[in-house]
This record gives structure tokens, sequence and C-alpha cells, in this order.
DNA sequence: CGCACATTTGAGGTCCGTCAAGGGTAGTGG
DNA sequence: CCACTACCCTTGACGGACCTCAAATGTGCG
């Protein structure tokens, strides 16, 4: 335990300061303590697009943003525990248990990428936003008042909608009474059954087996 | 090398034969040599839905369909060479490049969900039916004339669109001339240069450093 | 031929993107 | 305190892209 110490490394980033990347050099793992992290990739005409958050409590994987020269930038005050590649190395070496848990870090990050797929694939813009509300709700540990750290712009570029859509679908979710917005980013969920309702996402049946 | 041998298993499956997917005692890397793979997930109504197709040439991840029951089904004669758990760490113990290897499978497993995630997020019926064609040519190796293992509500499923509008975009790509459909399945590339450009994707241009 | 099945084509409706015009709030300077 | 600006969010009208429904056209098989 005193070996895992002396390997991890805290830093600490204000709003908008980049978290470095380099390849070579690249935290291997790292574990977000506090704040949020947002993920850019390039869009296809140059400009930079949101791609996904990471709130406190997340973990970042090696491989995860920075294969097609995405940034990372912390949005608050956000405290990040990394480990690079070496040290992760000898650890690994010393703990063998930690390479199970490597891999379940990266399942998690392909079940991620697969809710993505579904949402977009075939939702319309309500069980859009919708989804995404409940999904960050239930990422930030559900709290009664939950805080958006985008703009409405930045949440269309995620859900593939437009910032009017999203603007027209939250207003539409407030006067059903499923959620309460005291400030634009401020968001109380109210029926969480009726958010999760209107995902369009099945309520989580057993799989009937044929 | 001998040691690989005795490690991997061919398997071979017929036309809809499904493939094993214990969690347990799962294959935990694969190889197809031969034919093609379905991977279907349970939609929200609870029947499945294609989800992606693997290609002769490519591999099988630990991690990759089976988090959410998703089911692996062969499409014609294909040739499986698995890998179960335990084999794998025994010979990731006795060669360690092996385990880098893992990460590299994995990578190109996130890449491709990043695919997805673009392909479904923004762009046209026209841009995904392009883009879907122009990655199963590569991937297929560029043949002359290339074979869609699926129908067209299958490529809508995977595409997000219906089949009445795969149909109309790949005939629209036959009236310009990109594409030709002997039977429809079959279908030649005939401008590639030209499909690429219809796909929406930035023709890999260098990132322009701020 | 008759049937089953997949693809193609057409007509109409709807959802959402686009464009445009307000509103709300914070920050700045008088 | 009050402009005044800048920025984001909201709301509306309109059009187009795609879905839905329906019919026609292959295509393989008994």
């Amino acid at each position: 335990m005193r070996r895992v110490e002396a390997t991890f490394l805290e830093d600490i980033y204000g709003d908008g300061d980049a978290v470095p990347r380099d390849p070579s050099d690249a935290p291997f793992v790292a574990l977000l303590l506090e704040g949020t992290l947002r993920e850019d990739v390039p869009g296809p005409q140059g400009g930079a697009q949101l791609f996904a958050l990471t709130f406190a409590g997340e973990t970042l994987s090696p491989l995860s943003p920075r294969r097609s020269g995405g940034t990372l930038t912390a949005i608050d005050q956000s405290r990040l525990l990394t480990c690079d590649r070496i040290g992760f190395d000898r650890l690994a070496g010393a703990i063998p248990r930690l390479r199970v848990n490597l891999l379940g870090l990266l399942q998690d990050q392909l079940a991620e990428a697969h809710c993505w797929q579904t949402l977009l694939g075939r939702k319309t813009a309500m069980e859009r936003v919708a989804s995404m509300l409940a999904w960050f709700h239930a990422r930030q540990g559900r709290p009664e008042e939950m805080y958006l750290p985008v703009g409405r712009a930045e949440l269309g570029q995620m859900t593939g909608l437009t910032l009017e859509t999203v603007s027209r679908q939250m207003r539409a979710l407030e006067r059903q009474g499923v959620i309460a917005l005291s400030l634009p980013t401020r968001v109380r969920v109210l029926d969480e059954t009726g958010l999760k309702h209107l995902t369009g996402d099945a309520p989580l049946r057993r799989p009937l087996h044929s």
C-alpha cells in the first residue's frame, strides 16, 4: 500500500486547464477525485467537438481518449490521481490483481461506448435528452440538485442534437414535472421513475432465454 | 511457437451456428480466420438487434460483446481460433509481449466504437451508408466485388436507419456511378475516392496544433 | 406456376434542423 | 443605480430529411 502511494501522483487542475496527454509519458491510469473533465475530439471540419464527460469518482484508462488527437480539459477545480506507464508496470508485477482491475476498467469504457451507440442509434430527441440526464444523475451519485458542467450547445454535441432541440426537450421535461430547472445549469430530478421511462430503455427485465 | 499452437484451438462454425459465450469459460481472445460473425444485442423491446459485424482476419477481445447479454452468430462457414482465459494467462506469463498486443487489440475495439459514435452522431443517411460501405470494403481487403453478409434491414439496424432508406441511398450511389450492384448483396466499388468523399469524414488532414 | 421472401419505389406525415427574434443574467463602466 | 454589452437560453415559424405505410418488382424454390 505504501508502494501504491509512492507510485501514484495527485495533480490539481483549475477551470479550463488542459490535462497533458503525451502518448509516450501519458498517465497510464487515472482516477478523478473531484471536479469534472471534458474530452474533445476533432470534428469533421477541423473544429473541436465535445465527446464525453468524466465525473468525480470515475477513471481514465490508458486507451480512452487519446487515439485520435482528443484533448482533455478540466472543468471546475479538479483533483486527478495519476500513475504513469512504468509505474503501473512495476506495480502490476508486484500485484497481479491489478491487471484484472485494469481489464474491468476497460470493460466499463466499452460499456459506456455501447451506451452512446444505442443512444445515438435509434432514439428520439426526447429519449436522448432523458437518457443523458438520467445517466449524468446516476453518475453524480443522485444528488438532490445536479450541476450541468456544460451549456446547451455542448449537450447537443454529445447527443447529436442542436442546442435548440436540447433546450426544447428540457423545458418539456420541466413542464411535465419530471425535472425542475432553478437555473439552466441546475437540474433537480423530481420524478426519477418517469425520467427512466422516458429514456426508451427497457426497465432491465431478465433476458428471456429463447 | 509450439506452445502457441497447443494453447489455441480452432473451431469451425456453420451458417447460423451460435458461438458459445459462457462468461466464466469464455474464449479469452479469438481470431476469425474465415467467414463472418454477427453480434446481436437485445433491443429496447426485447427483440435482438444487429450490433456489429466481424470479418475474417479480425479479432475478438475478452470484453467485446458479452457484457449485456449479446449473442455471437456465425455467417457462412467460419473458422475461429480461440484461446481461453487460463491458457492466455499461462502464455502471457511466458511471453510478455503478448500483453502489449492485448492492449492494442482493446484499443482497436475502442477506436471502432468511436467510429460508430461519430457515424451515428451527426451524419446524414447518405453519409452513414457511404461510411459503412467504405468501412466494410476496407476491412474485407478491398476486393473487386464485396459481399454483404446481411440484408437491408440489418444494415439499417447498424446505421440507425430504416431498410427503405438504406435501399434508397444505395441505389442513389449506384446511379451516381460510385458503386455497382450486380445482386443486392454484391457490391462493386467503382469510385473509391468518390465514396470516401461522400462519407463526410475529413480526408485525414494533419491536426492543426492550435 | 404459385408461394415466400427480400428489395425497390412511391406518397404522405412527422420530427427535428435552420433561421430568426426575443428574454435573462452577469459583467463593465458611467 | 442604471445603461450597455455580451453571452446563453428560450421560443417561434418554416422547410427538409427521414420514417411510415403501401404497393410493385424481382428472385429462389417446390
